[in-house]
RNA sequence: GACCAGUUAGCUCAGUUGGUAGAGCAUCUCCCUUUUAAGGAGAGGGUCCAGGGUUCGAGCCCCUGACUGGUCACCA
């Protein structure tokens, strides 16, 4: 491993520290009795206080010295003053250990009291401090200056690679976490107070029902069969409703084995809420109610910025059917258009389709093309073609349609819900549909026929509503991030790369010297095969390494072989 | 998958026509007892993403590749 400068210094002085009899990395606990923020928000001259962090900046002006202690709440001034840290002869406290070897990013426990110094800077005076653990690697701290921050650590692959690092050093990215747990929070707590039930299901599924996506696949050894990683979670909290259960939700890792790009990540967090006895109209309204809630728990407003749009989550929201939207953005009526009007009329818009596209999805082409961005405030689009949604129960006054509404916002999906399709003949049929769309070549359909769901709505579903949210873009909307990987703690990302001890160019030098020890340097070139550059590279690398060595006799080079 | 951009010190970035690789911060040495991007004096630190080509000579020009970001396509 090839470590730079800075970290064998700090490498160094772990040694100094454990010869004065400091264990860099004590296991005891320190009792710690106050954060950054009650510090200042509860401040007392004099106060005794106990705390840990950080240390993100220091400032030494010889015998004293001001730092910046960082725990989890945020940063509180601190300072050392040589005569107060060491009352006897022995300075050496503060001398040798705070001066010389501590470093940035390490974590230092203090006992102090508050004070607050000319400039009015809440300040803690240490009169104890204790090395908690030692940073072997420079953190990339960036400095502030009015509200201007220098040196900020921004390359994406970097922070996101190392998020532990981009955490440490990147308060507002912390702020983003913080408000996704809210969210959770506060959903959950909606969901509680209105008595439905958050339940478990599989994510290993021997059939990846309820979505049509590319499903990661696995094997169970001791059964041996294939297993998958669920798309989603519906056809499971379905099966409880059957079973029972009045209202139940899930917050779902789900896992598609498709393209990543800022909007999508392999693993996602959808929410899945399923309600006996309501129909997809009480679901608008509690989602209006729903998505109200959680805006002002996340930010204490309803109103939200993203990108240049200002939204207002505030209820109610704009309901329109997706006939309506088409006719008002296309002048176009689909009502009692046959599939092949339909074509001709999306052709008509400079919309690609093809021979395969049934119905529905040509009406789903147009919406998307013409319709969707439209839509920035958050607005329920309802009643979709039924070839689109297979597990949604058809509409009550259009057998053409389904009981079904996305909610839009800045032109993106964060909704989407059902009236469920509970009658299982229905179910049968629809499945069989999907499964000979899926043999002409429409990748979209669901290929797979779970008849172990179906049995269970032979046993009888209740009248239910559900609803799907995904929470990565929810929350995306509500911290104003562009990319998925910032509301994410891990992005996936490709495997970082390893860095080869030697490169080709050595091995090969190395290969043709190993015979002889030591040979002529324009022997050696020549027998190794490489060119100039090639060639320079690799003896470079090799004298570097100090694997060899390169002499100089009156009349040629020799290299020789070290050991 | 296509196109565009980027990759240089621990971090953020310069680098002219192809000619000895730079700055600020960080690090190290020294001075400094209420500073705050503290200040002052000095020093060290580089696989210029990788490989190949052109050239007397490449961080720079050409080709191939890797990774990242962006745009588009795909994705309920």
């Amino acid at each position: 491993m090839q470590l730079s400068e800075q970290e064998l210094v700090r490498r160094q002085k772990l040694e100094k520290l454990r010869a004065l009899g400091i264990n860099p990395y004590p296991a005891d606990l320190f009792p710690v009795n106050h954060t950054s923020k009650q510090i200042k928000s509860n401040f007392e001259d004099d106060k005794q206080v106990i705390i840990a962090g950080r240390l993100m900046a220091i400032n030494i002006q010889g015998k004293a010295s001001f730092a910046q202690l960082q725990d989890s709440e945020g940063r509180i001034q601190v300072y050392f003053n040589r005569d107060e840290i060491c009352t006897g002869e022995d300075k050496s406290m503060y001398n040798d250990v705070f001066k010389k070897l501590l470093d940035l990013g390490d974590f230092v426990g203090i006992e102090g009291t508050l004070f607050t110094t000319q400039v009015g800077e809440k300040t803690v005076m240490v009169k104890n401090f204790k090395l908690l653990s030692k940073a072997l690697k420079p953190l990339p701290i960036p400095k502030q200056k009015d509200g201007v921050t220098y040196d900020a650590f921004t390359d994406p692959e970097q922070r996101y690679r190392q998020r532990y690092a981009d955490l440490a050093v990147n308060p507002h990215v912390k702020e983003v976490f913080v408000k996704r747990t809210k969210l959770f929070n506060a959903m959950r707590q909606f969901f509680n107070d209105s008595g439905y039930f958050e339940v478990e299901t599989p994510i290993l599924q021997p059939i990846p029902g309820g979505a049509a996506a590319r499903p990661f696949i696995t094997h169970h050894n001791s059964l041996d069969i294939p297993l998958y990683m669920r798309i989603a979670n519906e056809l499971y909290l379905k099966r409880l409703i059957v079973g029972g259960f009045d209202g139940v939700y899930e917050f779902s890792k789900n896992f598609r084995n498709e393209g990543m790009d800022r909007t999508h990540n392999p693993e996602f967090t959808a929410m899945e809420i399923y309600v006996s006895y309501k129909d997809y109209n009480w679901m608008m309204d509690f989602c209006e109610q729903l998505l109200e809630h959680c805006a002002l728990a996340v930010n204490g407003t309803s109103e939200a910025t993203f990108g240049e749009h200002n939204i207002s989550f505030k209820a109610p929201y704009k309901r329109i059917t997706m006939r309506d939207s088409i006719l008002e953005f296309t002048g176009f009526d689909i009502y009692n258009k046959s599939e092949d009007e339909i074509r001709a009329a999306a052709k008509g818009m400079h919309i690609e389709v093809d021979e395969t596209m049934g119905k529905g999805k040509l009406i789903d082409e147009i919406f998307g093309e013409k319709c969707e961005s439209n839509y920035i405030q958050p607005t329920f689009i309802t009643d979709y073609p039924k070839e689109m949604s297979p597990l949604c129960k058809e509409h009550r006054k259009n057998p053409e349609l389904t009981e079904r509404f996305e909610l839009m916002v800045c032109g993106k999906e964060i909704a989407n819900a059902y009236s469920e399709l509970n009658d299982p003949i229905d179910q049968r049929e629809r499945f069989e549909h999907q499964l000979k769309l899926a043999q002409k070549g429409d990748d979209e359909a669901t290929e797979f026929i779970d008849h172990d769901f179906l049995r269970a709505l032979e046993y009888g579903m209740p009248p239910t509503s559900g609803m799907g949210i995904g929470m990565d873009r929810l929350i995306m909307f509500l911290t104003n991030n562009q990319s998925i990987q910032e509301v994410l703690f891990f992005p996936q990302m490709r495997p970082e790369k390893k860095k080869v001890d030697l490169s080709d160019n050595e091995k090969a030098i190395l290969e043709v010297l190993k015979s002889q020890k030591r040979m002529d340097l324009t022997v050696l070139k020549s027998q190794s095969g490489l060119s100039n550059k090639g060639w320079d590279k690799g003896i470079k690398g090799l004298t570097k390494h100090g694997l060899t060595k390169v002499t100089k006799t009156e009349d040629s080079l020799i290299v020789e072989l070290q050991d």
